[in-house]
DNA sequence: TGTTTTTGGTTAAACGTTTTACTTAAAAAT
DNA sequence: ATTTTTAAGTAAAACGTTTAACCAAAAACA
């Protein structure tokens, strides 16, 4: 029942707390190589593991970041993360958490609980005042990915969406479509909005205007229900903004005998893992995955070194993806 | 730079610490009214939040369970880690790390440190008992979910995979497949090799062994690099242990020109999500992972609860999926 | 009236660290 | 031979909570 702490290795060690403090934190330059030995044996003997409750109590910090995502259980999200736990410092700590629009205030709540220093937001935040007020009077920083949001007010790293819808739609264009759908999740993050407009006023160059626009649930279901409407407003291409609902829309078309690329080109939105290995393989617009949460933690980290800096931004390239399911407009349609 | 504790709160209500404490957890039965009213308006106006490091320090636990996967990456954990998230009592924290079997010891560590009360492993333990003794010396329990483990040593949670095997080969054969290859990643799990004795088990009885078996990386690009093998193999069925390899082999088999399921059946092993999305769907064993989620986080708050009970052990029930990768043997081959 | 209970609080110790300020003995300098 | 410096350590306070033990005043009781 007893656990072991600091007291117990320096009865062992036969020296004073501070000793063993010192020494076990590499702050032991004035202890003779005899002393630093028998602490460094006693804490292998008793097995002692520093208790960080205690010490994160006493420095007043953590070198806890945590991070907040919609879901685990989308690929884009899992690799930010992913990316961000490969690339951490040793003396940071992570602790990831997944919350929908709801909860989200009280994950932040308990977040700050826990004592976390920082935030990273790979989320919209609805109420963005309230949490930018809650959140400033901590003084925790926080950092965002989408793009809505006051340059002056935090750091972000966003990535170039508009250039993302607008090389799809240029794509599409150069393939010799002019019948193009567009299709939408029903909640549109401020980037999403961006990845339209870019693709909108692409189209409009070229005098375009979208033969249909559809909007659904942010998933492969979502894109699957979406294939009905889609198949009858006749477009040869669509663009969706999202590699999940693009899947389940390729899914839905093979249902319903409709030809990709043959029938119609689909482009999509992320580049995710699977974009390569559904059948066809996807058209889509690559984000820079790691490079995006690596680029977060690192930014993050530094305003914690210098939270005075002024805010910074980091911008991300997107590029286009060339699979199967886009081709050159069929003439004999 | 001030941080706002429990003093501040206590001197601007005008009342001791205690009464603060008492009241903000709901222990203030012996305070008037009016106290009660002086403390939260206090606390709001403040913006009060405790520190639970404060907190864990004193009343010397923490209600925080780690949870160890492989990689974020892989959808069947991150379903898992979902559910556990969205199933999790209010006042239990989870904290969740990707970790490979390099930076396991690492990774346990690190989470002692933090304080974790228990762990769950979603993946083998190498060195298993050096870390049961690690954890055991620090009366911290654990669970895991291979079946590679001591039944008398932790709890479990496991899946039959064993049938999960057994329904995949009779599957296989009763569409009068005999010619059927078997394809496994290159490292086991506990739980893989069930899955793979169920299936020679059942092949056996009805007298047939494999025609081949080939051993790739855990991934789609695994699945993907195994493909040549498999169509020299000359085998008309293939059991994958597991979805994202599957997917891979599916894409392969695709590109070369072979038709799934007319010149060959693939089933797979897990139920991804995409299982159903990719083309064509995916025959395949589904493991209730939502479930497996939310007991395994309940068996390990019941082993807190009552450390000394006898170890349990959940087990789940597979079932065959059945969709469009498999098909009967066609004759006119 | 004097005694006991109840009501509504407060005091102070403790949890396991880190860190500032001391101490003491030996070595070096004068 | 005294003083100063250095080397090697220790004591004790503090971080922000919780909780056991205490206390005073008012209410109830005999």
């Amino acid at each position: 029942m007893h656990k072991i702490s600091i007291k117990d290795v320096a009865k062992k060690a036969n020296v004073s707390i501070t000793a063993v403090s010192q020494i076990l934190n590499n702050k032991g330059d004035r202890f003779s190589a005899e002393t630093i030995k028998k602490v460094l044996q006693a804490r292998d003997e008793l097995g002692y593991v520093p208790n960080s409750a205690a010490r994160n109590l006493k420095v007043r910090h953590s070198r806890l970041i945590g991070i907040i995502v919609p879901s685990f259980r989308m690929p884009f999200f899992a690799d930010i993360i992913q990316s961000m736990q490969d690339n951490a410092p040793e003396d940071v700590n992570l602790v990831f958490i997944g919350s929908t629009a709801d909860n989200l205030q009280s994950s932040i709540y308990s977040l700050v609980e826990r004592g976390v220093q920082a935030l990273i937001f790979g989320r919209p935040i609805p109420n963005r005042d309230v949490v930018n007020a809650f959140l400033k009077k901590r003084h925790i920083p926080y950092l965002v990915l989408d793009q809505n949001a006051d340059i002056n007010a935090q750091d972000m790293v966003q990535t170039n969406e508009f250039t993302g819808g607008s090389l799809a739609a240029s794509h599409l264009l150069s393939l010799g479509h002019r019948d193009i759908a567009l299709i939408l999740p029903n909640d549109l993050t401020d980037n999403m909005r961006q990845r339209r407009a870019g693709f909108l006023d692409t189209l409009s160059a070229a005098n375009v205007t979208p033969i249909s626009v559809i909007s659904a649930a942010l998933s492969k279901h979502g894109g699957l229900a979406v294939v009905h409407q889609l198949i009858q407003s006749q477009a040869t291409a669509a663009f969706i903004l999202n590699d999940e609902m693009a899947i389940g829309v390729l899914r839905g078309l093979t249902w319903q005998n409709v030809k990709v690329p043959e029938d119609i080109s689909i482009v999509g939105y992320d580049d995710t893992d699977y974009a390569e290995f559904v059948v066809p393989s996807l058209t889509t617009i690559a984000q820079p995955v790691a490079e995006i949460g690596q680029s977060a933690l690192n930014m993050i980290l530094q305003r914690l070194a210098h939270p005075n800096l002024p805010y910074q931004t980091a911008f991300f390239d997107v590029k286009l993806v060339i699979r199967e399911s886009t081709a050159q407009l069929s003439t004999d349609q």
